[in-house]
DNA sequence: TTGGCTAAGTCTGTCAAGTGGACTTAGAAT
DNA sequence: ATTCTAAGTCCACTTGACAGACTTAGCCAA
């Protein structure tokens, strides 16, 4: 079934040079780097650890590492194992622990639509005492809880015409 | 300063092989292919405008929508300009419009790390007579509203030993 | 009915990036 | 001196991105 017409969308009239989710992407998006990040945030810090976990290259590790570091999301941190020189870990700094609603995010997406049957491999858990899941969810600043087909991006203060 | 050895982190433990974040990056887990959603988003459908706007090749292009209509986040939806054949747009299924909270999460790092002094591109709204402003927000199943330092993830029913 | 127009591809050669495996380095222990 | 190890570098190879030209399929105007 053939629609009429929409009228030209909105967004078309803006530019997507200054998107932040273009900008956060040169950041994130990049399929080695959430591996990285996942290994940090389930607190796997070393090189050799993170390298043998997530099967990455040594060089492309070393490359997103030291982005990373670059980018404020991680730090060097030294450590020394006994009988051994001291080396490096690496740990997520507040910018990096930010990215935790990203990463829920897609993990419930994950665990929705990619579902196996033995369950969710990876939980989030609120530490300590209380334990229990922890979620995202959207809400708006009236305090409703929008699905999201009631959702709609729009250019916001920043937005640049094209 | 060097730290004392932290026991093995828990997680060395268990695999990745199955783990969800690895999952659902196999199908976002690519620049362009975000690219590609954030158009769809905020309303951009057709071939042509999202590559112009995107700055994809149209190789590309042709690969990743095909690859995101496959895994079922999107849809191909006829339509028809006047005096012209018809053609296809592309909309995104509800798997698609439930990687909302993904992509506001995104936005909100990306506004609060990466801001802009003319202010945020691109705002998440409420749509209709609300239109207030959308955040993600996590949330225990508890009721508390843990900060990041307190969201640990662990390993869920589905988790593999190495 | 020919030729032009357009959106959506397809084709091609080039070049950058990812990849696996071997090699190197710097302290510490034997 | 030699060995050990985590971290990192080097190398050759292959895959994928890329820009630019070309193709296709309906529709229209002349």
């Amino acid at each position: 079934m053939s629609t009429a017409v929409d009228s030209v969308p909105e967004a078309m009239r803006w530019s997507t040079e200054n998107c932040t989710i273009s900008r956060t992407m040169e950041i994130l998006g990049d399929k080695w780097t959430f591996h990285v990040l996942r290994e940090l945030f389930v607190g796997v810090r070393r090189f050799e650890d993170i390298r043998a976990r997530a099967g990455i290259p040594r060089q492309v590790l070393t490359e997103r590492l030291a982005a990373l570091i670059e980018r404020g999301l991680i730090r060097r941190h030294p450590y020394r194992l006994p009988g051994q020189r001291e080396r490096s870990e690496y740990r997520l700094t507040q910018a990096g622990l930010d990215l935790y609603p990203v990463l829920v995010a897609m993990i419930q997406w994950g665990d929705q639509y990619l579902p196996l049957d033995a369950g969710p491999p990876l939980e989030a858990r609120h530490r300590g005492d209380c334990g229990a899941r922890v979620t995202v969810r959207m809400e708006c600043e009236d305090g409703h809880e929008p699905a999201p087909r009631e959702v709609a991006f729009r250019p916001g203060p920043g937005a640049q015409p094209r």
